[in-house]
RNA sequence: GUGGCUAUGGUAUAAUGGUUAUUACUCUGGUUUGUGGUACCGGCAAUACGGGUUCAAUUCCCGUUAGCCACCCCA
């Protein structure tokens, strides 16, 4: 970033040199000097720096082949499961998000990007994605569509949020939803796909599980709570009291000891389900058993936005080693569909944190390279070297004929020297190089060089992509 | 949003109130204009930003910014 001359550096050498000419020169080189101030000159050549903003940031190619990894992993398991792509706007109207996630959430409140747009209407960058998903439900009337209707999405969100390790202001979340179906089937499978994608991936979760009923079992449980919690008010942390009255469920899941004491003690949501929905989350818990998914229930999680009902769950991994150690989460949000306005629809999801799921398996491949007997992959392709003008001009068709016979051909034609292309070429870790000179050019052949061996075969030229293609196959 | 810790080339690091800021890796050029992975030689490249104290600050102090950690919350 910081790109500048530096005129006043020199080499040793030279500066001795240097002093060896006329004193004359020295004198108007301090003058120079003085006049030129590095710091100044710094400043002017700097210019401005521009960087990422806070708490964004720049996925390198280095990464990229990760994340790729990462999607393809997500779209192999949805598509697996029967989920189609779906991909919402990033820009939404503001309200769309107050309304499904709720005032008085965190999200909504605090973390959301907000502005005005030309129009003078709110718009906000989207801070998760099933509400647009829910709206798109009802735009597209997809009530019509065969139910129930299941998809999965990719992409950024934005919560302005405070940045530390494993939480950024734009991060990307896998996810998946099904509308339409009301059965514990579904609730089951979902934390299926989350669960087991992240174990296709190498890591471990716990699932962390609770149902929190319907609306109104949670307003009768609220008020039981809040009566208990006042009972104990003088045992709860400052900030639990001010939570009594502002958002009691919060309390549930404080970290503070104290809290954690009362808790023990305190009345619980399963207690307070109505029969339909206590029945469908046993059902919930019965499938997964089936479905081979451990869970942990967890009568503390409640979760941060209002539109779920029922089951919520959470993913954590077991080695949190700091960080943010939920990976994911979901739940069953039945009231949302219609309080966008749709039809009573029922509706459950989840998502995953990339940058979280890409951060573990990060250090897993550090852990990894760290092992003596490591070997990192080969690329499945071949480089093709060229020297001289006309070989550069030939290889052009080759490396076409190749391209489309479906083989991947690295090259760096603007580089002359074979030395120089074929340091390219072990950079690049690839196991074979092909090399065209000008002898090879008028004889109508190719070399290929094994680039452990260091044995090179003469072809002839029409047999090329055969011949490679053989050699990679292996 | 609250509190704490940190800030030296692209990366990882050394050192210092005083002339040219250490080293390694990476990148780049060469030794070798038809042969890489080793070796040797060269080059690019940094004290985050702004202010203060001082004859002198990269070093001490303050502010800003960013990162990390805890809280908050969540993915």
């Amino acid at each position: 970033m910081p790109r500048k001359k530096s005129t006043t550096k020199k080499q040793p050498q030279k500066k001795v040199q240097a002093k060896k000419a006329t004193t004359k020169k020295k004198v108007v080189k301090k003058v120079d000097l003085k006049n030129v101030d590095p710091k100044k000159e710094k400043k002017k050549t700097k210019g401005p720096v521009y960087t990422t903003l806070r708490g964004m940031k720049d996925i390198l190619p280095k990464e990229g082949v990760m994340w790729q990894h990462l999607y393809h992993t997500a779209e192999d398991i949805a598509g697996a499961y029967g989920f189609s792509y779906i991909e919402t706007p990033i820009l939404e109207q503001a309200s769309l998000f107050v309304r499904s996630i709720g005032k008085g959430t965190d999200v909504v409140d605090k973390e959301m990007y907000i502005f005005e747009d030309k129009d003078g209407s709110k718009v906000c960058l989207r801070p998760e994605v099933t509400a647009s998903i829910a709206r798109s439900y009802i735009n597209h009337g997809m009530h019509t569509f065969p139910q129930p209707v299941k998809v999965w999405y990719w992409g950024q969100m934005f919560r302005h949020d405070r940045p530390q390790a494993g939480r950024y202001r734009q991060f990307h979340q896998f996810g998946c939803e099904t509308f339409g179906i009301q059965s514990p089937v579904v609730d089951a499978e979902l934390i299926a796909v989350a669960y087991n994608m992240l174990r296709d991936l190498g890591i471990e979760t716990t699932v962390k599980i609770n149902s929190i009923g319907t609306p109104e079992d949670r307003e009768n449980y609220i008020v039981e709570l809040v009566g208990y919690l006042r009972s104990k008010r003088s045992y709860l942390s400052d900030e639990s009291k001010k939570r009594i009255n502002k958002n009691p469920l919060r309390v549930l899941d404080s970290k503070h000891e104290q809290d954690k004491a009362v808790m023990e003690e305190a009345p619980q949501i399963l207690d307070w389900l109505s029969d339909k929905s206590r029945g469908f989350f046993m059902s919930v818990l019965e499938y997964l058993d089936e479905a081979g998914v451990p869970y942990v229930l967890t009568p503390t999680l409640v979760r941060g936005l209002d539109y779920y009902t029922d089951t919520v769950f959470e993913l954590y991994t077991e080695d949190d080693e700091g960080s943010q150690s939920a990976l994911g989460g979901g739940g069953r949000y039945n009231g949302l569909v219609g309080q966008l306005g749709g039809e009573e629809t029922p509706g459950s999801g989840f998502s995953l944190g990339i940058e979280r799921v890409a951060n573990i398996l990060k250090k897993q491949k550090e852990e990894l390279e760290k092992q003596e007997d490591y070997k990192p992959e080969k690329p499945g392709g071949i480089f093709f070297a060229q020297l001289g003008e006309q070989a550069c001009k030939r290889s052009l068709h080759l490396i076409e004929e190749l391209r489309r016979s479906g083989l991947r051909v690295y090259h760096n034609l603007a580089k002359s020297s074979l030395k120089a292309q074929l340091e390219t070429a072990d950079k690049l870790g690839v196991s074979n190089t092909l090399i065209l000179g000008q002898k090879e050019v008028q004889d109508g052949t190719i070399l290929i060089r094994n680039m452990e061996s260091g044995i090179q075969e003469v072809v002839d030229q029409k047999k090329i992509v055969n011949t490679v293609q053989k050699l990679l196959a292996k």
